[in-house]
DNA sequence: TCTGGGGTCCTAGGACCC
DNA sequence: TCTGGGGTCCTAGGACCC
């Protein structure tokens, strides 16, 4: 008797299909979503650019150099995915009362009618809950099942793309033991390096360890937790997700930070960026961490915890400012992050908050920004024409800006070009794009 | 032309208190 | 002069996830 039925449901190369889906052009091309700049990173790939061997985290020179000159890369559009995930979640929560979303397009399920179901009853509830995704939103999901997380989202790997896996509580050890451990959601390069040189390299080998073994080689928390997992052991509740427990901000810049004063800026810009979304989460914050990753990738981090918690930004950045290194004393630095934590509702108000005198935006701040037109229109941009409606950037250059007219609904669009300071040509909500009635203002 | 940005959780040592 | 444990908070570093 199959008694527990935990679902997972992930996005198919969220990024790219939604950019697919707002930009008809993109549809069947290979789509890079990412950093531009030379330090930028693949957060997206297409199915198409994956044929080429583009895939997530890779940086973006490199897939592009794979894909050739048809690449199509485009920045990220954080407000659009953010739009299709919620979009996304409210279409199932009805089919899955209780959901645990892991990022924009993941989540865990175990909805209530799968209770004691037999696996044609979990093959229909998957089928299901893909068609509600693609009927809302126009995007492909897959979907895993199985007797708990673990081999609920190896399932659904299985799946992709736009499938459906369930995995019969019989037939579990069967399908985990030829897999490589790093299929483990929770063994990583290093663990399984470590796995590695001890001669086990399967799930069904790790799974054949002594939970002693498993605890000398990979600690005595995670060992057994892993251990279990791969003996198909997975009793993990599936809750929804509580409040954040952090707020940070990081930046990498195009050339490496040298002076204390550079460093200085970068974290007066990033920790305002923080603090504007501490603002948003209403709580205030106890403890603010700043971390610095030097040019050999190596980090450095110093955190100071306040006697309150509070959402002063002057306290805050100066507070950050304090804990900031000198390139000078410890070299060139690439990467700038504030994270605030200690979160809490009950802040106390500052009678005499500290004066910052360097959270003002200083010009050495911007210099590593890529240019941008005083309108503030760059490659990727979405814009509207008082004549020709919604569009996105498609190149920019030599005071000229080609734009191609499109949305989710118009297919594929016409291309115009324009000088870059056209009085008719002004920025644009990308959400327009998506084609879809606004359920709440913009951020 | 190496390696983003947003997170969570774990470990380990030291301070401090009882 | 020598010598307890337990608990909590803080800090720094690191593995891992998408």
């Amino acid at each position: 008797m199959e008694s527990r039925w935990v679902v997972h449901l992930d996005m198919d190369a969220f990024f790219a299909s939604v950019e697919q889906l707002a930009r008809p052009t993109l549809r069947g091309r290979p789509v890079l979503v990412g950093g531009i700049g030379g330090r930028g990173v693949v957060a997206g790939a297409s199915y198409e650019a994956r044929t080429f061997g583009a895939k997530s985290a890779m940086p973006m020179h490199q897939a592009q150099r794979l894909i050739g000159v048809t690449a199509v890369v485009v920045p990220p559009r954080g407000s659009v995915y953010r739009a299709a995930s919620e979009r996304t979640f409210a279409a199932v929560r009805e089919l899955m009362p209780v959901i645990e979303q892991l990022s924009f397009d993941e989540a865990f399920g175990e909805p209530p009618s799968l209770k004691g179901a037999a696996r044609q009853e979990v093959e229909e509830f998957c089928k299901e809950l893909r068609a509600q995704v693609y009927n809302s939103t126009g995007l492909n999901a897959s979907v895993g099942a199985g007797s708990g997380k673990q081999i609920a989202k190896i399932a659904s790997a299985l799946a992709k793309p736009a499938g459906q896996l369930v995995v019969g509580h019989a037939e579990q050890s069967e399908l985990l033991a030829p897999l490589p451990v790093r299929k483990l959601w929770g063994i990583g390069p290093v663990a399984d390096q470590r796995l590695r040189t001890m001669g086990v390299t399967t799930i069904g080998q790790f799974a054949a360890l002594s939970v002693a073994d498993a605890a000398s080689i990979l600690g005595t928390t995670t060992g057994p937790a892993l251990h279990a997992l791969a003996q198909g052991i997975d009793t993990r509740a599936v809750t929804e997700r509580a409040v954040a427990k952090q707020i940070s901000a990081e930046t990498t810049f195009a050339q490496d930070l040298l002076t204390k004063a550079q460093v200085r800026a970068a974290i007066a810009r990033t920790g305002n960026s923080a603090h504007a979304r501490l603002l948003k989460d209403t709580r205030g914050a106890r403890t603010v961490t700043v971390k610095l990753r030097k040019a050999d990738f190596s980090i450095v981090s110093r955190s100071a915890t306040l006697p309150y918690a509070t959402t002063d930004r002057g306290v805050l950045i100066a507070t950050a400012h304090k804990l900031a290194a000198d390139p000078i004393d410890v070299g060139p630095i690439r990467l700038v992050g504030v994270s605030l934590s200690g979160l809490t509702s009950t802040q106390q108000q500052v009678l005499f908050p500290e004066l910052d005198v360097d959270s003002e935006p200083v010009g050495e701040s911007t210099a590593n920004l890529p240019t941008r037109s005083w309108s503030g229109i760059s490659t990727g941009s979405d814009v509207q024409h008082v004549q020709y409606g919604f569009g996105w950037v498609q190149g920019c250059g030599h005071g000229v800006v080609t734009v191609r007219f499109e949305t989710r609904s118009t297919g594929p669009g016409k291309a115009r070009t324009f000088a870059l300071d056209d009085e008719n040509l002004t920025l644009a909500d990308p959400l327009l794009s998506l084609d879809w009635p606004r359920s709440r203002l913009p951020d």
